[in-house]
DNA sequence: ACAAATGATACTATGATAGTATCATTAAAA
DNA sequence: TTTTAATGATACTATCATAGTATCATTTGT
């Protein structure tokens, strides 16, 4: 019973990290030693990320890969829907079947609730949320734009 | 992302059609007919359950599973803990090694926020408040006149 | 030219989930 | 007492998601 993969928690934590970064852009070199991820892993993760337009990249020498949105859009949610398959947590087994009805199924009305719950808990922790905060000092744009984290 | 697995989901439905029989005991045999479960894996699940102590066995012909305990004390929580491993929503990947400070790392309070809320919000679920209302079983009724619930 | 970076893509390993399959034992009923 | 219908115990298999690895190609700054 998870709700956050190791592919979401890195992708977290690597946007995170180049989030705080002075630089133009941050090479997995750079990261891998900071963030003790396996540099194959956080690769293929970063490459993902770069294809689904949270990451701009940067080939050659010198580089690398930068946000392409500001810290405060970009919410864990997001990155469940890359790395994670269906945010269902239960499955509603009986679907035609034999549930009596599923507009009173009580199983299925409480499931349905406990999960827009948590989407919407997880839907408010944005990597600005995250930083903003004892996790790492905040980035120059940040400073220099004023923003505190919170979408 | 999955809060219930199989085993979890089948038991409830099958502690829950216990629960409506007024016979002593009820077989297997009787439950998968109604419940469409693979009649092995109900078994499976049965056995465990019995195992556990929430279910009373009886051998022999005639035998069967009946409740140890009343349906308004069997939680859907229970069976996670029978069924499911560490009910963690989360893993904190970077436990010693990196998070700068565990007690202000937010990701891992927010995460434990909501995975106590979750576990709250399930620990309420019991057999009894599912069958309170259009759960379980199809009635007579509805066998005879063929309903098959469905929205 | 070389070194340092990403892009693309294929492959492998592990573990959890979701089952199946058998044989042994018990107990009611014929 | 034999048959039959049930559970007990236990081992096996299949599938899928997660969690990685491994290579080669391409780009780009020095
Ligand atoms: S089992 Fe799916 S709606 Fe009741
Ligand atoms: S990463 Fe586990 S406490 Fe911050």
């Amino acid at each position: 019973m998870k709700l956050i993969t190791r592919n979401t928690d890195y992708a977290m934590r690597a946007l995170c990290y180049i989030a705080q970064q002075t630089k133009d852009s941050v090479p997995v070199t750079e990261m891998v030693k900071d963030l003790a991820i396996p540099r194959p892993f956080l690769r293929k993760i970063l490459q993902t990320l770069s294809g689904e337009g949270m990451l701009d990249s940067y080939r050659g020498q010198g580089g690398g890969f930068s946000l392409s949105l500001s810290p405060s859009k970009i919410f864990i949610t997001d990155l469940i829907k890359i790395f994670q398959n269906a945010i269902q947590l239960n499955e509603c087994i009986f679907k035609k079947k034999m549930c009596p009805n599923r507009k009173t199924c009580l199983m299925k009305r409480e499931m349905d609730s406990i999960e827009k719950d948590v989407l919407l808990r997880l839907s408010r922790i944005s990597i600005a949320s995250l930083i903003s905060n004892g996790n790492g000092k905040r980035s120059n744009r940040e400073r220099k734009e004023g923003r505190y984290g919170e979408a």
